[in-house]
DNA sequence: TAGATTGTTAATCGATTAACAATC
DNA sequence: TAGATTGTTAATCGATTAACAATC
């Protein structure tokens, strides 16, 4: 909880400590030592220990982590005992398919709206939302409280609609566009370029 | 295309070159030295040139780089000279969504088919592709020289079908389950956890 | 208490940045 | 030739690993 300067490597490593404690808790494994889960993780204990201990001691000596424990507090780390408000621009199959993550893993995670700029979508039912117009983007984050904007649009349209998500005063982009997006310092975001992921695939097949 | 080892880090940010130094010779620029390069950038000139030279000198002195054959230097490494056959298992949103970087962006990256489970959606046609079901999966891999697998269903399906993949002597994964794949060391496994990279936003909102 | 394992310091390794000689 | 800018070496910085004293 400690708000020193975390490096990113540290925390780029979070979220797959979540995963691997859900995984044991749900498998009902109460505890396990550093090397244990290094063993299971393929990561040095030393460097779990290390990170663990970036924000203050979890574990026992003696007798290791207790999985519920640790689980909690990453999860409180990485902020998701908070609730999110996100909207999502985009009602393509993208768009469709991160509708979903409000459901099950991630609690947190309110999608509250969906906007295209495609008339023919305006008013679909998508799950439990309905497809909005472009037009009602700023009224709705503003009357809403929207922290989060999800872009999964073209990078044509990527630039402008960040522009104006960013003057609602919004604080975080998921960015699934193809383009880097200039933002001001206090707005957070984070890239998933997917077609960059998939040149790396392509640059390990040619070694 | 030397083959000494380039480190991760390097890897990871030639996407990000290519994808500039394409929407540079786009516009026309015919050379660019490292210093413009790392402004447009946000990066060190000192880093654009360290990485340019893993791969062997691509610039001039007193001149800097040509845009279009830096890029398509960039893109010779990463392998997008080559033709790659994927499959993609999951015919959800997801995996209707990937569909779509075989048209523009990708063209070394062939989608030759979708497979799911789910026999409603067997038969039907999404883009250039009918959905097959998932007992043709060896087959098709086999017979079409399937190279990549994109992984695109829940993560209790997930492991499974990476092992039948890998019997079938294919050679990379492109894995978007919520889950970590073992793999023989020959086969190459790009992971894109969305759900990883969101608890990241939310970490970098409660900052 | 003895054994186990953390928390933490120190050592190593690798990646980034700075500096400058080579050269176009 | 003089100016510009790379390629590359050296210095710095940060991240990972190893080691061990603290302690449950």
């Amino acid at each position: 909880m400690d708000s020193k300067n975390i490096s990113q490597a540290v925390i780029g490593r979070l979220p797959r400590y979540y995963r691997y404690l859900g995984d044991l808790k749900d498998e009902g494994v109460e505890r396990i030592s550093s090397s244990e889960l290094s063993e299971l993780m393929r990561v040095t204990a030393s460097q779990i220990r290390q990170d663990f201990n970036n924000f203050g001691g979890f574990g026992q000596q003696g007798y290791g982590y207790n999985v519920e424990y640790l689980y909690n507090e990453i999860g409180n780390i990485l902020g998701l005992n908070e609730a999110h408000h996100l909207i999502i621009v985009g009602a393509g199959n993208l768009g469709r398919a991160l509708t979903n993550y409000s459901n099950y893993e991630n609690r947190g995670f309110i999608f509250e709206g969906i906007f295209d700029a495609d008339k023919a979508l305006i008013g679909r039912k998508i799950g439990d939302l309905t497809v909005l117009p472009m037009e009602d983007l700023e009224d709705f984050i503003i009357s809403r409280n929207i922290d989060i904007v999800v872009i999964a649009i073209p990078k044509t349209g990527a630039v402008s609609v960040a522009d104006r998500a960013v003057k609602c005063g919004i604080k975080a982009i998921w960015n699934f566009a193809h383009t880097d997006l200039n933002v001001p310092e206090d707005v957070v975001v984070e890239n998933v370029h997917l077609s960059d992921s998939l040149m790396k695939l392509s640059y390990m097949l040619t070694q």
